[in-house]
DNA sequence: CGAATCCATCAACTTCCACTGATCAACGAG
DNA sequence: CTCGTTGATCAGTGGAAGTTGATGGATTCG
C-alpha cells in the first residue's frame, strides 16, 4: 500500500511531521478549533478569526493538503469540514511516541535503524 | 497562573502551536522514537539516525526548548530523556480539537471570538 | 447585462528554518 | 600537561513558509 520501505507497525515519520507541520501555527489551530463547532465557510472563519481572505486561504490550502479539512462547494461559498480520521491519525502518532513502544519498529528512512 | 487573557478551559493555541512545531520534523520524531526505549546520549543518537552533530545538537535543543525532552550531564555526556507529561499535553490539544468541545471555549487571541 | 460577493491564486517581499563547517569549552585518559 | 572525545554554539547559506495586495473566475442579485 504504502510506497515507501516502512514495516506496517512503525511511524511513518515523514508523513507524520507532514501533519504536525500543518498544526503548528496558531491561524491553523483556530481554524480547526472553529470546524470543530461543525461545518464553516471561509467568510465565517475570516469574521470570527479576523484574518484577511488570501491567508485564510493560504492556511485552508495547508490544512486540506494535509487532509486534516475537506471542502464542498455550495453556489459561492466553500464549506470546510474537520477530518476525524486524519486527527486520529495524529493522535495515534503522539500515543506511540510516548509509551516505550518503538522496540523493534525502528523505520528505514534514517538507515542505521533495525540493525 | 497564565500571563496571557485565555480561559481555564481553552486551548492555548500559541502555546500549542509551538509544541506541534517541535513536532513537525522527520529527525526530531525520530530522536522522540529512539528516547521512547529510555535515555539515550547524543552520541548514541548520532549513530542510530546517521546524523551530524551538530545537527543533532540544534534538533535537541528545539525539543528542550518546546519542553519534550529534558538533558542531564554525566562526565563528558549529555542524557536526553522524554518529558511524558509534555506529550501528554499534545496528545489533549489533539483530542480537544477534534471533539465538538470548543463551544464557549473561544480564545482571546483572536480578538473576534466569545462576541 | 452590470455590480457585488465569495474565494482561489499569483507575485513580491520578509521572516523563519534547517544544514554545514568551524570553533570552543569541558572532561577524561595517557 | 597534552591529546582525543563529547557536545554546544556560531556564522553563513539556501530554501521553505507566511503575509500582503492585486487579479480573476464563479456565482448571485438587481
Amino acid at each position: 500500500m504504502h510506497s515507501c520501505g516502512v514495516t506496517n507497525t512503525a511511524i511513518d515519520l515523514t508523513r507524520a511531521a507532514r501533519l504536525f507541520h500543518a498544526l503548528s501555527d496558531a491561524t491553523r489551530l483556530g481554524i480547526l478549533q472553529m470546524l470543530g463547532d461543525g461545518e464553516r465557510c471561509v467568510c465565517d472563519l475570516q469574521g470570527d478569526l479576523d484574518a484577511a481572505q488570501s491567508r485564510l486561504s493560504f492556511h485552508l490550502k495547508v490544512l486540506k493538503d494535509a487532509g486534516l479539512v475537506t471542502d464542498r462547494k455550495e453556489g459561492r461559498w466553500s464549506y470546510y469540514t474537520l477530518v476525524p480520521d486524519t486527527l486520529g491519525e495524529t493522535h495515534d502518532v503522539i500515543r506511540l511516541l510516548g509509551t516505550e513502544q518503538s522496540k523493534g519498529r525502528r523505520l528505514k528512512i534514517f538507515g542505521r535503524c533495525c540493525g
